[in-house]
DNA sequence: CTGAAAGCGCTTACAG
DNA sequence: CTGAAAGCGCTTACAG
């Protein structure tokens, strides 16, 4: 309500200067532990609290680097235009986004040309580093764990370097993204017939679907009637939608937990099996959408990407300006769309 | 990527002293027509933006009102949460709230004492009010006016004052929370055959939830088979619940579009009609969690207060430093809630 | 109509 | 270990 106290109002009271009362708040050098204390002490007795704006105003730029191993088409893409948007509002800030090469495909690149990306990135004097790092490689620990030793910290997006020294991990709620297709699929049938798709077990991201979508079932002492995986690619859901629908004609709904459901829509529609086999899949795109008007898909389960960006790069932001730790896990919650609501999602 | 561009830049650049670059990037009056075009002119070739940061360290205190007429339980408290947040977050921005007497009872108080407490509120000194006008009544549109000329913009929340000078209406998006209602409910049952149970038709927020609802259903060339009116009551609710249901026993889903969906759930409890007529109601809480656990609701539709509160903060902080006027209506979309996802909207 | 100077609250480089 | 001074980029009050 009053006036805020600032660190001049603490150098008046104690008779100090402007410098020493900044070098005892921020756990600077060169003071004793004396002045140290009684400092600290005053700024908590007069409410003391660091003016975020000033602090930005003085301080040098803060460059955050931004390596991506695979980039896989929309879903990357929305990840960087959410890092964009939070670059954009930190711009007066003075902080700066450095973008390793992104025209990387969309599989795992091989580990030296990464590597060789982010030390790139590293030598242009980035403060810190955002790293995609798609598979789990022993030379991504390496690195991650040098980096650190150098001062510089990582925030892993999407997949994860387990065991290494990242100071986060920012990730879509996989589990939750389960959880919520299995939900989903027991409201909109009853046969309880049902059945999941994911890219690949052995991926962190997806077993974590898996997870969350058979703990839901097994609430209501069911089990998924088969569980496929796709190599998120299109012509293998095709197919094995159509081996599932031989070897389970009665299936009543299909989670389709990562990316490729047009396979799926495809083949379901050809058998003429919209709406009586209930789709639930995830993220909104033109194609997931066009299937949603079309009642081939009920619901999408959007695990917003834009976010996954967004809060990575606020949460480095936060870390070297404040030197709080975000969680180890940061999880961002998908979001249920269904016809009357995916133009939020969509436009971007 | 290089350094961004300054006042001072501009100014060198110019021959001329920052403060009449100043001047004439921000229309300020004494300059003469010629040094503001080239002013102008040159900060664009230069692509110079204002540095925010700077801009706010060194205004003076912006001060918001915060002023409601009645004030409704969990739903105002969660807008007001969501305001505090925001003035958290802009406090180094020198932004301060001043709310007005908020032991306001949950129906509309009367004219006078709404007056004098903005009044009062005003005379604090605040730039921009936000104001919850609950119904529509002459004297606040006239008041209203006049504060606009006397330079303070008012942000009208939740309810409007139509045909008056605020600046902006922020509210839920009823319209697309009447939509998912009817969406819901139709994938949840094929019979067909849905109610609607809204506060009261004469309310705009209530009519556009109605609007939604029936005009998705329409969609499928289907109408309500009953609307049915509670006054947000809790006993209208629960009898009139038992009315619906003799007069239309072949009912499929009831959606509640207000507060007090607690006794439409208590009726259907005690028909043991649970699962068979499904509930889509409004709004995470501990009342309707706990009913959505039992599987008497099966979806919320959660209209996120917070978000009411914090985006009309937000807007106004915008309005006042930048001078971009939101648009008239700013709606914050619902979020669709189900077992496997309430914690998100139920802590705060 | 134009400008020099001080100030917002914190940081930094330099001197002691 | 402590402090005086300049600076970040914009605003304001005052002088001309």
């Amino acid at each position: 309500m009053s006036k805020r106290v600032t660190i001049y109002d603490i150098s008046k009271e104690l008779n100090l200067s402007a410098t020493t009362v900044y070098r005892a708040l921020k756990g600077k050098p060169k003071i004793s532990d004396e002045t140290r204390k009684l400092v600290i002490e005053t700024a908590g007795r007069l409410g003391y609290k660091a003016n975020r704006v000033a602090q930005s105003l003085t301080r040098k730029t803060i460059k955050i680097g931004v390596v991506f191993d695979g980039f896989h088409h929309g879903f990357s893409k929305d990840i960087i235009k959410g890092m964009q948007h939070a670059f954009n509002e930190l711009m007066d800030f003075k902080v700066e986004g450095v973008y390793g090469d992104l025209s990387v495909p969309s599989t795992p690149s091989d580990v030296k040309s990464v590597l060789s990306e982010l030390m790139k990135v590293v030598e242009s004097g980035v403060n810190g580093i955002i790293f995609e790092p798609w598979l789990i490689r022993e030379e991504y620990s390496k690195t991650i764990n040098e980096l650190a030793e150098k001062g510089i910290p990582t925030i892993t997006i999407v997949s994860d370097v387990p065991n290494s020294k990242r100071i986060a991990y920012v990730r879509q709620n996989g589990k939750m993204v389960g959880d919520i297709g299995a939900q989903l699929l027991a409201m909109l049938n009853d046969k309880g017939n049902n059945a999941i798709f994911i890219g690949n077990r052995d991926v962190v991201m997806h077993s974590e679907v898996i997870k969350g979508f058979t703990a839901r079932l097994k609430k209501s002492g069911m089990d998924p009637i088969a569980i496929y995986e796709t190599q998120d690619d299109d012509s293998i859901a095709y197919y094995a939608t159509d081996k599932l629908l031989r070897d389970y004609p009665q299936v009543g709904g299909i989670f389709v937990g990562t990316a490729h459901s047009t396979g799926v829509c495809k083949k379901i529609n050809e058998l003429g099996l919209r709406q009586k086999v209930k789709i639930v899949c995830t993220d909104v795109y033109p194609e997931t959408v066009e299937y949603l008007e079309n009642n081939t898909i009920q619901a999408i389960i959007h695990q917003e990407p834009y976010k996954v960006g967004e809060i990575a790069v606020k949460s480095m932001y936060k870390y070297l300006v404040e030197g709080t730790l975000p969680d180890k896990d940061v999880l961002i919650n998908p979001k249920i769309v269904i016809k009357s609501n995916y133009e939020e999602y969509l436009i971007k």
